[in-house]
DNA sequence: AAATTTATCAACCGCGACCGA
DNA sequence: ATCGGTCGCGGTTGATAAATT
């Protein structure tokens, strides 16, 4: 038995599950409930640490999971809510129905950062998307960068051309490439931000002049979802 | 076609917070 | 009050796939 086994200081199994282990792990959870993680793993006969089980069920097994590519529309609002809050990854996982932190986590490692540090730099991001890279364009002048290695390129290098077929000018408007449906999910969350940051900033200094306070944004227990409620008819 | 590099993402680790005895 | 067990979070690693040379 692996209880046995563990209590002996036999090795526990690492690295990726099988699906015996997975459907092991699911029978245990719904029959104790998602929580003591220690004796789930005991109980269970698997040769994994609590922790490791936990993870799997709540990255993997556990119900309503959204599986599937991360969506422009959740990729803006990932986008918006690391600028607030930063690496709470957890916080923002929250915020998106079905998603899990490390999810979230290795998207914005491996997707977003460069995006959040070209906006953050006065640049903007345009996706466009030869079926193989994302390509940054910087504001104003198309000509002025070069391609390289941090997959930033200009209009010739994106289309391979700077004929008539690229609609350079075109670029300088980010909202060219949201759809109706992106910019009006994007502008709900920032009027809902500017909201709750009007109300609760100066709260505690009696000023409206500048100051060092912080704003205080989307409290945890609000739920933005319902905010943005309207946004599901899309009718 | 083979070797090398880069990108992706599942999984692990360490640490601090929480909770109950 | 404190101590040990457990949980949750964020950072990091490592295996694999895909792209490039």
């Amino acid at each position: 038995m692996a209880f046995k086994a563990t209590m002996q200081g036999e090795k526990l199994q690492r690295g990726t599950w099988h699906e015996e282990e997975d459907e092991l792990l699911s029978t245990f959870v719904t029959l104790m409930g998602e929580r003591r993680w220690d004796s789930i793993a005991r109980a269970s006969g698997l040769k994994r640490s609590g922790k490791s089980c936990r993870f799997r069920w709540l990255n993997y097994l556990r119900p309503n999971l959204k599986r599937g590519h991360i969506t422009i529309e959740e990729e803006q609002i990932i986008l918006r809510l690391h600028e607030l809050w930063g690496n709470k990854w957890s916080r923002i996982a929250r915020r998106l129905p079905g998603r899990t932190d490390n999810e979230i986590k290795n998207y914005w490692r491996t997707h977003l950062r460069k995006k959040a540090q070209a906006q953050h730099e006065g640049n903007f991001y345009c996706k466009l998307n030869n079926g193989k890279q994302d390509f940054y364009f910087q504001k104003g002048d198309m000509s002025g960068l070069n391609h390289n290695s941090e997959n930033h390129g200009t209009a010739e290098d994106f289309c391979g051309t700077t004929d008539d077929s690229f609609d350079a000018p075109g670029l300088s408007n980010f909202s060219l490439i949201s759809s109706p449906y992106e910019t009006q999910l994007s502008d709900s969350i920032l009027d809902f931000i500017k909201d709750q940051s009007e109300i609760k900033h100066h709260e505690g200094c009696n000023s409206l002049e500048s100051c060092f306070c912080y704003p205080a944004l989307i409290p945890d227990d609000s739920n933005i979802w319902d905010y943005a409620g309207f946004l599901w008819n899309m009718d």
